[in-house]
DNA sequence: GTCTATACATGGATAGAC
DNA sequence: GTCTATCCATGTATAGAC
């Protein structure tokens, strides 16, 4: 719900409805609606973060390892695609979100470290910024969120793959 | 506002206290919230479909009347910042949201259309969905309005360039 | 663990004076 | 064109019964 209407466009009174109780049952589970936003938001990190620290992240050449985390952010956006689509909409308005924006941020280092070193290796083309890169290259990962359907026989890796092979291929034939 | 606390999030009070006037100055101009969200709206889409009819995009090989398409977005959508950010924020929960989701729409299509006729002509590579392409490709477009700051030095040029380089020759040196 | 009832603040919006 | 004052709905959250 916090997705499709916003998190400050649900109230617990939706929330409420949604479940067929009241608003009081919820409090009793919850201290109150931002701690249903960082349960959320820490789920969908967690899982992130998760990648880095996989086999194929850790070993092998810089380009290699950002083609792994970039399928493996791919596959983590699409098993938690509500956490992560949450979590791509915060915008830093509350010391929740404040938390979970810094955490992207170390996040979006790494990735920007690994462009670098696949430039140094000569792997990636060296006329484009290394920052810049890596902030096109996930904002197209994290663009999946806008239109991915589970139910529509899409898989994770044929989105991965068509991904892999428009950046580090290119589109023309 | 709309863009740094959410449109929900921003409340009539807050606009008038950065305004430096009270609510009902405001209301005396507009007829509401929402039209102050659909004026910035119309704004947005009508820059962007302006793309479409220009010359560069109605004339020449699909590929390259593609690659017009991206760099003339980029280009509206550094200049037009706060207004483009604003519309790739609906959703679509009132009727305002719907109607710019559904021109937005026309204009995914729209670059949809160039992506198929391009692999026709044997300009893009076939081993990728239309479909998928023009949305990642846009995603990565789109992206560019959660980090680019017009003070900074870098111009929208610089981005268009490096986001053509990738999409079209590939990251692999 | 869920309910009813309610507190208290803030939301969008309007009336009418100046 | 802006103000003060106000309406009424809804927001988050709590108290206390069951």
């Amino acid at each position: 719900m916090f997705n499709e209407r916003g998190y400050d466009g649900t109230s617990m009174e939706d929330l409420a409805r949604a479940l067929g109780v009241t608003k009081s049952a919820i409090y009793h589970h919850v201290s109150g609606k931002t701690e249903l936003l960082r349960q959320s938001l820490d789920l969908a990190l967690d899982a992130l973060f998760a990648v880095t620290r996989e086999e194929g992240a850790t070993s092998g050449p810089a380009a290699d390892r950002l083609d792994h985390v970039l399928r493996g952010s791919v596959r983590v956006l699409v098993e938690e695609l509500p956490h992560v689509t949450l979590l791509l909409r915060v915008r830093g308005n509350s010391e929740v979100e404040k938390h979970a924006l810094e955490r992207r941020r170390e996040f979006d280092h790494h990735i920007a470290g690994l462009v670098r070193e696949g430039i140094v290796d000569g792997d990636i083309r060296s006329d484009i910024d290394p920052a810049v890169a890596s902030r096109l290259l996930f904002g197209m990962v994290n663009s999946i969120v806008e239109w991915y359907k589970p139910d529509r026989g899409l898989t994770a890796e044929e989105v991965a793959d068509a991904l892999s092979t428009i950046t580090f291929r290119g589109m023309h034939s």
